[in-house]
DNA sequence: TCTCGCCGAGAAAGCGGTTTCTCATTCCAA
DNA sequence: TTGGAATGAGAAACCGCTTTCTCGGCGAGA
């Protein structure tokens, strides 16, 4: 291949026209009138020259180049995969474009990632940030723009949008406890996840409120390999008079499940066993499992209203947090 | 808030530092030597100014961006997600960042949201593009440096990385076929996928090497839901004499499985059921689904090397076609 | 001791656009 | 007919950084 051949500038468009480069710009952004005869000819004269303005060009003198950083564990995760499809969708339809930065559950990198991430965006998303809170209380003020999903951070300057999980656990624990169920295991996700802690919130609070019902929490994760390697001890809760199971997502409830059938332990009739997320695969495992449905997709939509707000100089809007809806399926039945 | 403080630039930390604009620049990226004290002075500066240089400026002075974009139909196909997986993280190690472009399987955007997708970025990665071959022989003239994924494009001067569809089924095919199975149904994948195309042509060389197999097709699609509807005509071919179903991925494989296990088609005793992709859900499913293993995170690697190589001004380096690897569990067995 | 060459640092010229500023027209009202 | 506002187009400044160009200072060789 022959010396790359240097890209044509609208000065090359400006020269052909036989107009002032201004005059180009002028047609280009049209955001003033210019003489009817100078449009045609600038406009044939990038068809002819097939030209297509630099977009560093244009981001270094707008100080903004369209562009959003979604920074997020793990990209594997069904949630994430649905709120970066959301957000994605929201956002082209603003003209905005996402990139995504995966910090691979690493907690040391995520601050850096996002300063990084951030240089070369216009705003942000913090995707169930793992970092300690102050930490992230810190980050939040420099890398504005942004927003953050899926962790609380009461008082802080930065919209919020989430999942209701105290009251998803609740409402899922109230769901077994009318099924009869008064001795609970719930298997718990990675100690780093803020979302968990929200959920062990649900179980206290479900505790308080029905004194009646018992929750022993077990070790879990976050995979379907951490749910099938829990079964051990939720086979020991079993025994020991649990009869329903709450996992800490739907991976680790599908991999629980796996592990069960292979125990030959009856789902919902020895054990009844319910997921967090609702993920498309819930409805068709055997049984089908019992979840709490979150909206992945409208939380992207929404994370991106707020950061188009910020980003367009508006007010921090209000924080919104979904709340999780009892899809209630084969895998959760009457105590036996 | 304030009327907003403009944001520090190399100027600042120029004067801060007392040296010139060309000093701090020559300190931050430590091409060329400098006298120590400046050294130290400009990182003071730049230490007390919190300053971090503009990479628009930068991207415009050097015409690249360190970023590069991956078009891709949808999202939440698990297969892409591992392919983004190991595309970004492997970019991310040479300090690039992967920017999403998600066409939601809209064949008439898929040009544009590539064109436009290019211009933001060094290089392009056209994931399973689903446009007619000619125009997207077309594109990838117009859109270089890029690299294709999973779609065939013979003597196209643009690197592939693929998956070896029709040896995929060509396998599945014999490990069915060692099973005592002879008529088999394929339940295919959407028309506008390559892939399918690809599988299907596994099929007919199948069938010309197995004269004694038969193998009819019926319509199915890409997704869990796909599956579950393609049930009845799978039940059709099965009543008409298929013992071994073989689905165009495992979500519609899945989907399929929980269907038959409703209707009370036992898997595999009355009917063998085989995947594609071997998703992470494969084998947490009841039976463990057959699958053909593709190494997805490998695949995104396997990319990157090929674009680094092309943004680097290198070779068109030679594509590559991952030959998938039959995961054989419990959802095929001998036919009774 | 003098000269040549090298090295390091500052000045300035881009990179490719947008936007302000300026000035020449045109148009309308007085 | 003329003054003044409105309009439109070109010149030039500017966005923030890199890189070339230039020049002063210094060390080494003669």
């Amino acid at each position: 291949m022959s010396e790359r051949t240097r890209a044509i500038t609208i000065a090359d468009v400006a020269a052909k026209a036989g107009v002032s480069q201004a005059s180009v710009s002028r047609v280009l952004n049209g955001k003033q009138s210019v003489d009817p005869g100078i449009v045609r000819s600038v406009q044939s004269a990038i068809a002819a020259l097939g030209y297509s303005p630099s977009v560093a060009a244009r981001s270094l003198v707008h100080g903004r180049n369209d562009t959003i950083a979604m920074v997020v564990p793990d990209l594997e995760n069904p949630l994430f995969q649905g709120i970066l499809k959301g957000l994605s969708r929201a956002a082209a339809s603003d003209g905005y474009r996402v990139l995504v930065a995966d910090t691979a559950e690493r907690v040391d990198d995520e601050e850096a990632t996002a300063l990084e991430a951030r240089q070369r965006c216009d705003a942000l998303v913090l995707c169930a940030p793992r970092m300690p809170e102050s930490q992230l209380r810190r980050l939040v003020g420099r890398v504005s723009p942004v927003v953050v999903v899926n962790r609380p951070l009461p008082d802080a300057a930065v919209p919020i949008v989430g999942v209701d999980y105290v009251r998803g656990i609740r409402d899922l624990v109230d769901h077994l406890r009318e099924l009869g169920h008064r001795r609970i295991a719930y298997v718990s996700g990675p100690a780093t996840s803020a979302s968990n802690a929200e959920r062990l919130r649900g179980v206290d609070e479900a505790i308080a409120a029905h004194p009646d019902v018992r929750i022993d929490v077990v070790p879990g994760g976050s995979r379907l390999d951490d749910g099938y390697a829990a079964a051990e001890s939720v086979v020991a809760a079993h025994v020991g008079g649990a009869t329903a199971v709450i996992a800490f997502n739907d991976l680790v409830a599908l991999g629980l499940l796996q592990r069960l059938g292979e125990l030959g332990i009856d789902v919902p009739g020895e054990l009844s066993l319910a997921g967090f997320d609702d993920v498309p695969m819930a409805s068709f495992a055997t049984p089908p499992l019992t979840s709490m449905s979150v909206p992945r997709t409208e939380i992207g939509a929404q994370v991106w209203a707020r950061l188009r707000t910020l980003i367009a100089g508006g007010p921090i809007e209000h924080s919104v947090l979904y709340r999780p809806r009892l899809e209630a399926r084969g895998s959760t039945g009457p105590v036996r």
